[in-house]
DNA sequence: AGCCAGGCGGTCA
DNA sequence: TGACCGCATGGC
């Protein structure tokens, strides 16, 4: 058990952005596992308590401590919504997470929402991944993966992704997907590169980029992002009636700049937050 | 019952 | 290119 006094960084937001699904939250306290790690860390007065063999090296890394956020928000913060989102979320930052897992979440979250992705993943590592501690497995590696029983893939109500996972799996397994070399690609070729996968459209290439790749100029479309662009004359106002998704990407690349990512993001939050409070209160 | 959820791939004009 | 549809699954 050690503490981190990060400067500008608000765990909760961070961990319930909807960017990563296998943090679960109890009171103060967030669990996940990382690789072969179980992990426990709270925030308290802006200092974080971390209960884990994980070093604060790790973590600086992990939760991108090292972006200086201040001039990221100050390069992305082009209107009122934008500003809104940014104030109201402040210290929400993006994770490095583990590329291999990354791109399995995100060709699982196709036209799903987000409880069901975590349990797809939950289910994913439950069945196929080694148990850590009671009740804690790690997700599984891309071998166990391209092996799996289908009839125990199955149980994983991955629906009509099992056979693109088990596609991706035995392509990195086989070399035919090199993570490693993907990562040393600018952004438009590890794309089109994602993309050539069965299962894999602009939208998850962005998640995957974005979140597992650190390509922050990726701006990912999703139904909500679109959502909040057709709604608000802010946005809008650049499109005629009828735009495609594909376009919307290109023009958030541009309007937001080099940090779009982290707009992006901030967006999505601000609007799922709104649709969770309408529906509770 | 029908629509939606961090979509994608195919088809048809 | 744009519009539509089917694809599993579960919640409202």
């Amino acid at each position: 058990m050690y503490r981190l006094k990060p400067k500008i960084f608000d765990l909760n937001y961070t961990l319930d952005c909807g960017q990563v699904f296998r943090w679960e939250r109890d009171g103060d306290w967030w669990t996940g596992v990382f690789g072969d790690y179980v992990v426990r860390i709270s925030q308290d007065d802006g200092k974080l308590i971390v209960d884990s063999k994980l070093s604060p090296k790790f973590f600086v890394n992990y939760f991108r401590l090292d972006d200086d956020l201040l001039s990221i928000y100050k390069s992305m913060n082009k209107d009122l919504l934008i500003n809104k989102a940014i104030m109201k979320y402040r210290g929400l930052r993006l994770i490095r997470q583990d590329p291999w897992e990354c791109l399995i979440s995100y060709m699982l979250a196709t036209a799903s929402n987000i409880p069901m992705i975590q349990k797809r993943i939950n289910l994913l590592s439950y069945f196929f991944g080694q148990e850590i501690e009671e009740g804690y497995f790690s997700f599984p590696d891309p071998q166990t993966l391209a092996n799996a029983d289908l009839s125990v893939l199955g149980k994983c109500k991955l629906g009509f992704r099992t056979e693109r996972i088990k596609d991706t799996a035995r392509k990195v397994c086989s070399g035919e997907l090199d993570l490693d070399a993907l990562s040393r690609l600018e952004y438009r070729y590890s794309r089109d590169r994602l993309m050539r996968l069965r299962g894999i459209g602009e939208k998850v290439a962005d998640c995957v980029l974005l979140f597992g790749f650190e390509e922050m100029e990726s701006f990912p479309v999703d139904t909500h992002i679109r959502q909040i662009i057709q709604q608000h004359h802010i946005y809008n106002k650049f499109f005629k009636n009828y735009s495609s998704l594909s376009k919307m990407g290109d023009w958030g690349r541009e309007y937001f700049g080099p940090y779009c990512g982290y707009a992006q993001q901030y967006l999505f939050y601000q609007r799922r937050q709104s649709i969770r409070k309408s529906v509770y209160f």
